[in-house]
DNA sequence: ACACCATGTTGAG
DNA sequence: TCAACCTGGTGTT
């Protein structure tokens, strides 16, 4: 589920439920991480971040625990005590408050290091603007995709280019604007990209709010448009993603789905037009 | 039981 | 461009 706006749910879910104890237990029952947890372990988190897909707890002096759930990564939060030391050897990294009345599991992430403030500086230094984020600068981004003969697909999800988007938005912003996906970097005009970020900006946001993407405006829901309802089977409403073959919800024609840099792509040929 | 797939990224060739 | 890594849900034997 990991695009931005989990990530950025997430730092402040763990701020919100734990920055309030001042000590905490740090826990990890694999070996990757046990000694940083345990360097942790009684502190106190000070404060968390988020940078695209990059999520950071920062325990002041100590550093920084760097997180990254890659694509299968999830946390899962309880507000009841653990049933017992976290035994299943999939839980890389445990925080419980210091009577146990809540903790919070993180299992399958691609990184979860213990990291200083220069090495975290540098993680920032190599992402680009983040519509999540106030300091974001898209004409950054601009320039970089105007730059660039690389398609907007394939820009869109580089996180040097813009940090945050993934799979779902990329598919669905390029669909809002009636972009092909094809389009070379060099022939996105600024008006395109300025609509494009400021798309992006409100749908991450929602996103955030939501706990899920839904991208489909409400003149074109089922209800809007007099069709029976429908259910995507990965929590919020879409109009391209994941619906190869499928009638598309504006035009009705079939949408079209290539593989691009070794992930799914999904389009509609007839409202993105090359 | 097993195969396959997924909203991601890195490093080797 | 490809394999590797991490987990869990769904569908197939």
């Amino acid at each position: 589920m990991p695009e931005g706006h989990t990530i950025h749910r997430l730092a402040h879910e763990y701020a919100t439920r734990f920055t309030p104890h001042p000590r905490l237990s740090v826990t990890s029952p694999q070996a990757k991480f046990a000694d940083s947890a345990a360097l942790l372990d009684g502190h106190r988190l000070a404060t968390t971040e988020a940078h695209g897909k990059h999520l950071f707890l920062g325990f002041g002096p100590l550093g920084w625990v760097h997180i990254h759930l890659g694509l299968f990564g999830k946390v899962n939060f309880e507000d009841s005590p653990p049933a017992g030391p976290a035994k299943t050897d999939t839980v890389r990294l445990r925080l419980a408050t210091p009577a146990a009345e809540a903790y919070a599991d993180l299992r399958g992430p691609t990184t979860c290091t213990l990291i200083t403030d220069a090495e975290k500086q540098a993680i920032h230094a190599r992402l680009g603007p983040d519509p999540l984020r106030d300091d974001a600068d898209p004409d950054r981004a601009r320039a970089r995709i105007q730059a660039s003969r690389t398609t907007i697909a394939a820009l869109l999800m580089d996180q040097k280019v813009v940090a945050g988007v993934g799979n779902v938005y990329r598919a669905e912003v390029l669909f809002r604007h009636g972009i092909d996906p094809y389009t070379p970097g060099t022939a996105v005009t600024g008006a395109q990209w300025a609509a494009i970020w400021q798309d992006l900006v409100d749908l991450m946001r929602e996103g955030v709010r939501l706990n899920r993407i839904d991208t489909v405006r409400p003149e074109h829901t089922p209800e809007a448009m007099g069709r029976p309802p429908r259910k995507d089977d990965h929590g919020g409403e879409v109009y391209v993603y994941r619906r190869a073959a499928m009638p598309c919800h504006l035009c009705g024609d079939e949408i079209r789905t290539a593989d691009l840099a070794a992930r799914n792509l999904f389009w509609c040929p007839t409202c993105q037009p090359a």
